[in-house]
DNA sequence: GTAATATATAACTATATGATAATATAGTAA
DNA sequence: TTACTATATTATCATATAGTTATATATTAC
């Protein structure tokens, strides 16, 4: 296995990790029929604010959705609008977060 | 959020979960060539037995792969053969699984 | 300026996960 | 039977993750 495979895994590993808890999986549910800010999502999903935060972070921060600033509001979309789940992006989603951070370098 | 789709966000997840660590996708990567046994994993991707082991068991708990007996060898090969890899079976998997146990009871 | 609202972050606790080493189980061979 | 090999399981420790509460930041309205 190459260091190449070896950080390709990783990479693939941090998105199907974030994918791995079942509020973040109806996060996407939800934002699968169009952007949210945090409150629609509170009232939805019947949680906490802050606990809603943090998870919207780890996708985040895997590349699955993005944030946009609207005055008070910060409108969460998925970075990739899959029709039928996201479950087919995967790849689409690590191609667009390695073009956007090159975090992947291969000789 | 109703109660079915909470129990289908838990089965994804834990597929999901299970996809979210390098060595297992590498362990899926090396099952894409056809099925092997734990030897072969070990120095395919240079790792401890028991460790290999450990990962298996949860690639084989979330459904992903399958393990079958022949002598002192057990061999383990995806449940579902993905050409490009197992990005768009999760469902299938999922489907398969719930196919088997009838984990879901939907009224 | 203050008050109110929306979101993020920090601090804490509980639980889950990962790696490793040691041991157990099971099949084979002598 | 014993010895050997392949795999699984257990125990332990370190680290990561999840949920909660409290606090911080930022925007708007007054």
């Amino acid at each position: 296995m190459s260091t190449w495979e070896n950080r390709l895994n990783q990479e693939r590993a941090t998105v199907f990790k974030a994918l791995g808890h079942p509020l973040r999986l109806a996060i996407l549910d939800e934002l699968q029929n169009g952007e949210c800010c945090v409150q629609d999502l509170m009232q939805h999903l019947n949680c906490e604010q802050s606990n809603l935060s943090r998870h919207l972070a780890v996708l985040k921060q895997a590349g699955i959705v993005e944030a946009k600033k609207q005055g008070m509001f910060v409108y969460y979309s998925l970075t990739i609008p899959c029709i039928n789940g996201f479950f087919n992006c995967v790849n689409q989603v690590l191609t667009k977060k390695i073009e956007a951070h090159t975090v992947i370098n291969e000789p």
